[in-house]
DNA sequence: TTGTAAGCGTTATCAT
DNA sequence: ATGATAACGCTTACAA
């Protein structure tokens, strides 16, 4: 069918040449925005078919309209590592819908490691970014996306100096926790905390780790907790998942002498791990020791456990930063928001034993 | 600093004609593809800064270049749903690998359900697609792109035609899997599958539903397993999840009359969800009852069992696709591609008991 | 309802 | 090493 040599693609202007229309009514008749008759949107239509015209090339029309229709997400490291966190996907699928008024598509972009001068993130044709855990290597994805004055929006942490940021009430929340376990009578508490910095090193968090720590959730979550504790014991998780919570969960519980009665974990897979070191070592989960989360996550697989947490309005951030997004575009003002957790009591905590 | 009114953004032709030179040379300083002496280098780099020049405009760029550099996937469904089972996530990682050659990025894209007629992949400035899992709704996609004329590679389904399809040995694997329960010696086997059609229904696969199944992977990895055990009771699971395991292998191993000896399961998840069912019965794994999966996704949780399973290659698929794509944008000609899983025996398949 | 015309901002080719 | 020029394919005031 098709000639040898490779065949110029037909174009819009082909096509409303041989249609006998202006270029410009071939343009409204795909697109709309205005009326034409029905003769003529017919016979274009026609000619299109003949030409084997495609449609208007998208990329010429982002030119013209100045508008690509899609926002960057910038998530830390790689993909595998940025989903294993269960909050990341109702978040992802927030923000598509925040960003659904728009009929923008999302692009999956990581922060490479540095070296490749040429990030995606600079030659991407995306309308705006969306950046999620602005921790470190990030803060280079914000000069980048800065330098080329694209809109930007941070979840879950600190871009400075009027950048709309989506945050969660982290310390409040984890005080609150502290709180429930106080009012049950607890006194001997522990908590598994998330990575303190890129390092990921588990152990006991001191003073000194502390202070050199930079992944602002982990810091916030741990110093709620530490008002109504001050003393708590922290040792921190090389990730947020079931496994390393086991790890903690061991470190925290095999020695029964400074046994702690509660463990105050700072996500829900951190919490289960706990649960199920506890389980391994005979202790009955809330009888013997009092175990909460953070997150709210809908967990698969805890069987009659339901996990006494506090849950973050994942979607909900989502959808505002894709809202902000959407302002932003529109040439409104964007604002930072400020998202609360929930309670919800479980049957993972309870009176300390007698 | 910024006069008052909306000023129009510096262009490239703008920097060229300050700094006195023509846009071609601006160009070359800024792309890098031809030599240009530094003295002229610095001196347009100047006055790109002293302009507030933000570098090329990537929607003009990919107009003129014919590229945007932009790769779409199409998931079914919700993002939730696409990323809730476990291989989705490495063949991701893996695409973006196999995509990197290009410096291309991935755009996230569900198909709608179908009223909206504008989706965004007729709009959307994308290189090439890639449709995971084409099943029922994904052929609406699958004809859109086509229609655009665009490069498309098809992940765990058959698009026809020339299309080049990346693929799995799911019904050899299977029945590698249930050739081990017959080494094994045992005669009493049961499958639990993953959903037959986007109804999800849950129950006992009868000749009736396995004929009005769609998914190709489901209606496979039965094949396989009849092959070996032509009268294996089948029951459907709603999702590949865990808790739909517990639920299937409740209904499986509840009567101990009629209980199998050995359970395969379509997936790992649903296969840690019987194992699960089967401890809450009081029975041991693998001393009662041998449960396999399939996948050899990394199972956060799973204590000391380690699951017998078909470990498939999930990250070496997407990268494939990845692979595929890059070559149909250099011109060549892309093939379809079949893997193969890799058995790995683990803990919770042995004898059946004397 | 349809046509005219002026870009959108870049890159590639080919000279010089 | 640099420059002139011609696309790339479309959208949208504005005019008729």
């Amino acid at each position: 069918m098709a000639s040898s040599s490779a065949p110029r693609r037909a174009t819009l202007a082909d096509v409303a040449r041989a249609a006998g229309v202006s270029t410009s009514t071939a343009s409204v008749v795909f697109s709309g925005k205005t009326k034409v008759s029905d003769a003529t949107s017919e016979r274009v239509r026609a000619t299109a078919v003949d030409l084997g015209y495609l449609g208007p090339d998208p990329r010429a029309a982002s030119l013209r309209r100045g508008r690509s229709g899609i926002v960057a997400v910038v998530l830390e490291g790689q993909l595998r590592t940025a989903f294993l966190d269960p909050v990341t996907i109702p978040m992802m699928d927030g923000l598509t819908d925040g960003l659904a008024s728009l009929g923008a598509g999302v692009l999956l972009l990581r922060d490479e490691p540095g070296e490749d001068e040429a990030s995606p993130l600079t030659t991407a044709p995306v309308d705006a970014v969306v950046l999620i855990g602005c921790s470190g290597r990030t803060r280079a994805s914000l000069e980048v996306v800065r330098s080329r004055g694209l809109p930007v929006v941070v979840i879950e942490g600190d871009a400075g100096e009027g950048v709309p940021q989506i945050s969660l009430d982290n310390r409040e929340a984890a005080n609150g926790l502290a709180r429930h376990i106080r009012r049950l009578g607890h006194e001997r508490v522990a908590t598994v905390t998330l990575p303190l910095d890129s390092y990921r090193e588990r152990g006991v968090v001191n003073a000194e780790r502390l202070a050199r720590a930079s992944v602002d959730v982990t810091i916030d979550r741990l110093a709620g907790v530490r008002e109504v504790y001050p003393d708590a014991l922290a040792v921190s998780a090389g990730s947020s998942s079931i496994d390393e919570g086991v790890i903690a969960g061991r470190a925290l519980l095999a020695d029964s002498s400074t046994r702690p009665t509660a463990v105050l974990a700072q996500s829900d897979l951190l919490a289960v791990g706990v649960i199920r070191a506890a389980e391994e070592l005979g202790l009955r989960v809330p009888e013997d020791i009092s175990v909460a989360g953070f997150d709210g996550i809908t967990l698969d697989g805890m069987g009659p456990h339901v996990l006494t947490t506090m849950v973050q309005p994942a979607v909900e951030k989502g959808r505002a930063a894709g809202e902000q997004i959407a302002r932003m575009l529109r040439g409104e003002h964007a604002a930072s928001l400020h998202f609360t957790c929930r309670f919800r009591a479980g049957t993972t905590t309870a009176q300390p034993p007698a």
